[in-house]
Order: structure tokens, then C-alpha cells, then sequence
DNA sequence: TTGCCGTTGGGCTA
DNA sequence: TAGCCCAACGGCAA
């Protein structure tokens, strides 16, 4: 029998929730008191770029955490400060004895963490770290990789595959896992320690779109199970399939949860697994389980990548030449380029904070290789703000993807602003919702109205040129200038590439071989049925 | 060293 | 609707 002798922070950071919460748990298993801790640093408040809808997804997460540990007898306690700083004074206010949190790989979250770890050495506080943000241990799968980051989904599925499936996931705790626990529900937790308000949080009224998407464990819990319930659905997705422009979400909306980890990917993946029990259903990387192992992909990689979210000293991203523009970056931020498709996504990325993955394969093209030139970092940054599921790993792989910087090369496959989303919405009515300024054009001219006659944009109340604005680029123009500026480009580096590898130091292809490990794994190759 | 093939392009032709 | 061209990429397995 274990005795209860542990003062404990639980520290949580991201793993905002109780169900499959490894470090929680480990929090519970001997403590006399529990603190679970989240830290608010008013500089972050103030420098960060993040935006209203997903503060308020946030505030709302973090609501719902403290109504979930009241089941448990226990309050949240959200500490205003650097976290460093923060810690050392509670853990010695509290006589701290044990630290527990989710381990995150983030590159700023790595140093963070490894300078809380000294401080806690210093007290005497022993730290227990638990991996469940992941499927797996990152770092693992880099190791049976060979030490180097896989670079194509294949070879990351190969090795994740050696794997095994990942661990199950931890029920959340219960009153019972917490027996002689003390009840701090009533003493130490003062107004200080309160769920920030909105206006804590700098939030203008004004920038918050429709609350589409609640934040909170409970409702990601909801959502999960009202798409697990639809199994032939489940069966047969394939996200290239979905449509990114119904107005409805044609996917499950489930990224934000599992940013903020609300909703545990481990716990997703295996329900999954479960509806798909005996029954025929689609594979990885297009099925629902190929959407989870994408994350972990880009988690992988960006784990041990230097500068993963920056061309410049990014082993792994294509150096190209991107060229400022403010008027074109402002344009595209702001749902002003003249492409009709392109500033409906822009629109509904700014007030719902949740757009389809296709749809940032538009307008991620279009700012990047296809049609503006502009740095994918730039894009990034807006991203960053603007998602409720910005995710550093995610949103900085997929802007090299798309920006055919890193892991996608076939850089002439360029996205029309006018014909794709024509494909799966030819009457606009995406369009018409998100710019209704172009509504009343007919289904012929909405996707380019700047090609309507005169009479007809008189007639629909629109002049394009002044209450919409005229094309910025002609796409089929500058489309063929930007192929041939990336050819250019991709021959540059494969030169560059050539020359340091003549000379031993480039970084990531001078690692030995390690030749006996070649054709011992399981063979992937499949064949196209 | 070589050949295969890659989550999700577009546009034309048959 | 399928297949081809565009112009021809790069990681990876053999």
C-alpha cells in the first residue's frame, strides 16, 4: 500500500483534461495535497499572436478543466506569471515535494521545461514527466528511424509501424484514486487564482466571430462520440474526399481538442480502431486513423528539426527566394485579393477560427509557389494566430508542404484559385455566405466576377473594382512565372547540395549509412489494387 | 545507381 | 470518367 506523502503540483501546460492523463495520474497515486496548476504569463498575454477566438477557446477549455477536478473535490489554480518563477514560489509556499506534467516537444516548451527541472532540483522536487500528447514517445520513432527524421509519411508509418499500436488510454481519475487526498476546493483557492475573463485576456468584444466551437474536454468528449456514432462514415472517410468548402464542416472538427489536448489523440485513435472492428473501412494516409498519424508525422519531424518553423538554418526546407509584398500579404489576410474562393476562406478563417484542410491548401498555394510569392513563414504567422488549432508542428510542416518547401516537391501541381473550388461547390454558395457582397452574381461568373459585363455587375449591385476588388494577380500570368522561379530554385539548392556535399558538411545527408539495417525491416511496398 | 511513386492539380481529349 | 500531358521533383528501397 503506497502512502499518501506527496505534495504535488500538476502542472497542466497543453493535456488540458482528465481522461488519459499519465502525469495526472502519477499526480494522484500518493498525494496528501494536489494542486493542479495552469500558468497564465501576462507577457504572453500582451506579445503573443494569438487571437480572440482562440483566447476564448482557451478561457472556455480551462473552465471546464475546474468543472471537471470539482468532481473531483479539487479546484484549478491558474497562477499569473512566468511559469519559472511561478513554480519555485508555490512549490516552496506549498512545500512541494512533486512536479508532474505532460511532456511537450515544442522547441520553446524543451528549454522551458529543462529550466523548471533545475529550479525543481535545486527545492528537491522530484519531476515526473509523462508522454500522452503523442501516440508515442516522438523521439522513438526517431531512433528506429536510424537517428534521422523521417521525411515521407511512408517512412514514418514504417517506423512508427515497428512500433506497435500505441498505448491505450488512461480512464480519467476518480474520487477513488484520490483517498485521504486532501480537499482543497475550499482553502488555498483564493480569487487569485481564478479562470481568466475575456478583458483579462485583451479580448475585443469585437474580433470574436460565432462560438462554433466551444472549447473544453467535455465538449470535444461530445463531439468525438456524435461522429464515432456515424460508422459508415468513419469506415469510408478519405480526406481527400471531404469538401472544403460546404457549409457545413465536411471533417470532425476535432483539431482544436486535440491542440490544446482537450481530447487525447490515443483515445481517438483506438475508439476509432473500435468502430472499425470486423468491418471494411478505408487506410492511412486517407482515413480517419491517416489524419491522427499525420500529426504525429509532423510532431516527429519538428521534434528534432533546428529552426523547424523557419527557412533560414532549416536543414529539412528548400531555400527560396520569397519576396516581400505588404499590399499582396494585406490582401490575402484580409480577404481582399479579387479571387472570390480565395478571400472566403480568408473570411471564414478570421471569424470562425477553424477552416477545411483543403481549403488552407488554397490559400496556402496561392500566397506562396502559386500565385503571390510571398514567404510561407508570413502565412504561417497568420495561421498561428488565427486557428483555433494553430499547432507549432502542424502549421509549420504543412506551410512547407504546401509552399512545396519541405516533403512535397512536384511544385508545378498549382492550386486554381477560380477551378478548385468550383469542383465541389459550383454554384458558390460558399462564396455567397462569406462574401455577401458577390451574392447576387449568377453561378457563371461568381468564381471570377471580374469577368461578369458591366450590366450584370450593375444588376447585382456589385462593381468589381470598387465594392470588390479587381484580381491582384493574374494567376494563369504569374502561375507560369512562379513554376519556372521554383525550377530555378530547386536547382540552386540541388547545386548548393551537391557542392557541400563534396566538401562533408552538410548537415543532415553526411550521416554514415548504417548499411546492415537495410531490407531487416517489414517491406511497406504496396501494390495499387 | 536506378526506378518507383507520392493524402488531395488543371486542363484537354477521347 | 479515364488517361495523358504539363515539365520533370526528391526520398527511399532495391
Amino acid at each position: 500500500m503506497s502512502q499518501k506523502c506527496h505534495r504535488v503540483i500538476h502542472w497542466f501546460r497543453k493535456g488540458l483534461r482528465l481522461h488519459d492523463n499519465p502525469a495526472l495520474i502519477e499526480a494522484c497515486k500518493d498525494a496528501s495535497e494536489l494542486y493542479p496548476v495552469f500558468v497564465l504569463d501576462p507577457w504572453f498575454v500582451t506579445n503573443s499572436n494569438v487571437g480572440a477566438n482562440r483566447w476564448r477557446f482557451l478561457a472556455q477549455t480551462l473552465d471546464d478543466l475546474d468543472k471537471q477536478l470539482k468532481l473531483l473535490k479539487l479546484r484549478l489554480f491558474v497562477v499569473r506569471g512566468n511559469p519559472e518563477t511561478e513554480l519555485e514560489k508555490l512549490c516552496k509556499k506549498w512545500k512541494i515535494t512533486k512536479l508532474t506534467y505532460e511532456v511537450d516537444t515544442e522547441p520553446y516548451a524543451v528549454a522551458r521545461d529543462e529550466r523548471v527541472g533545475k529550479t525543481m532540483e535545486d527545492l528537491g522536487v522530484s519531476v515526473i514527466p509523462c508522454v500522452s500528447h503523442t501516440l508515442y514517445d516522438v523521439h522513438s520513432i526517431v531512433k528506429i528511424n536510424g537517428g534521422k527524421a523521417p521525411l515521407t509519411y511512408q517512412s514514418f508509418q514504417t517506423a512508427a509501424s515497428r512500433l506497435g499500436p500505441p498505448p491505450q488510454a488512461l480512464p480519467a481519475p476518480t474520487l477513488q484514486d484520490l483517498p485521504g487526498c486532501r480537499n482543497l476546493a475550499s482553502d488555498a483557492h483564493g480569487k487569485e487564482f481564478e479562470i481568466p475573463s475575456l478583458t483579462e485576456l485583451r479580448v475585443c468584444e469585437s474580433d470574436l466571430g460565432p462560438n462554433l466551437y466551444p472549447g473544453g474536454e467535455t465538449e470535444a468528449l461530445d463531439r468525438m462520440e456524435r461522429h464515432l456514432k456515424k460508422v459508415n462514415w468513419i469506415c469510408s472517410f478519405e480526406k481527400p474526399k471531404t469538401e472544403p468548402n460546404s457549409l457545413l464542416p465536411s471533417t470532425t472538427v476535432l483539431s482544436p481538442y486535440l491542440k490544446f489536448g482537450c481530447l487525447s489523440a490515443r483515445l481517438f485513435y483506438h475508439k476509432i480502431i473500435n468502430v472499425y472492428k470486423g468491418k471494411k473501412h478505408s487506410q492511412p494516409p486517407v482515413s480517419l486513423i491517416g489524419q491522427v498519424l499525420w500529426r504525429e508525422f509532423y510532431y516527429t519531424v519538428a521534434a528534432v528539426t533546428p529552426n523547424f518553423d523557419k527557412m533560414e538554418g532549416n536543414p529539412v526546407c528548400k531555400q527560396i527566394p520569397w519576396q516581400e509584398n505588404a499590399d499582396h500579404l494585406n490582401a490575402w489576410k484580409q480577404g481582399r485579393t479579387g479571387y472570390p474562393f480565395i478571400d472566403a476562406v480568408m473570411t471564414q478563417l478570421r471569424q470562425e477560427g477553424w477552416i477545411h484542410h483543403l481549403a488552407r491548401h488554397a490559400v496556402a498555394c496561392f500566397l506562396t509557389r502559386g500565385d503571390l510569392w510571398v514567404s510561407w513563414e508570413e502565412g504561417q504567422k497568420e495561421f498561428e494566430k488565427l486557428l483555433l488549432d494553430a499547432d507549432w508542428s502542424l502549421n509549420a510542416g504543412n506551410w512547407m508542404w504546401l509552399s512545396a518547401s519541405a516533403f512535397f516537391h512536384q511544385y508545378f501541381r498549382v492550386y486554381s484559385p477560380v477551378a478548385f473550388g468550383k469542383k465541389t461547390d459550383p454554384n458558390g454558395d460558399f462564396i455567397r455566405k462569406y462574401i455577401p457582397v458577390l451574392k447576387k452574381f449568377p453561378a457563371k461568373f461568381i468564381f471570377e466576377p471580374w469577368k461578369a459585363p458591366a450590366s450584370m455587375q450593375q444588376a447585382a449591385g456589385c462593381i468589381i473594382g470598387k465594392d470588390y476588388p479587381k484580381p491582384i494577380v493574374d494567376h494563369d500570368v504569374v502561375r507560369q512565372k512562379n513554376i519556372q522561379k521554383m525550377a530555378a530554385a530547386y536547382a540552386k539548392s540541388k547545386s548548393s547540395t551537391s557542392e557541400t556535399n563534396k566538401n562533408g558538411h552538410k548537415e543532415l545527408s553526411s550521416k554514415k549509412r548504417q548499411s546492415d539495417d537495410v531490407g531487416d525491416g517489414p517491406s511497406k511496398k504496396k501494390k495499387k489494387s
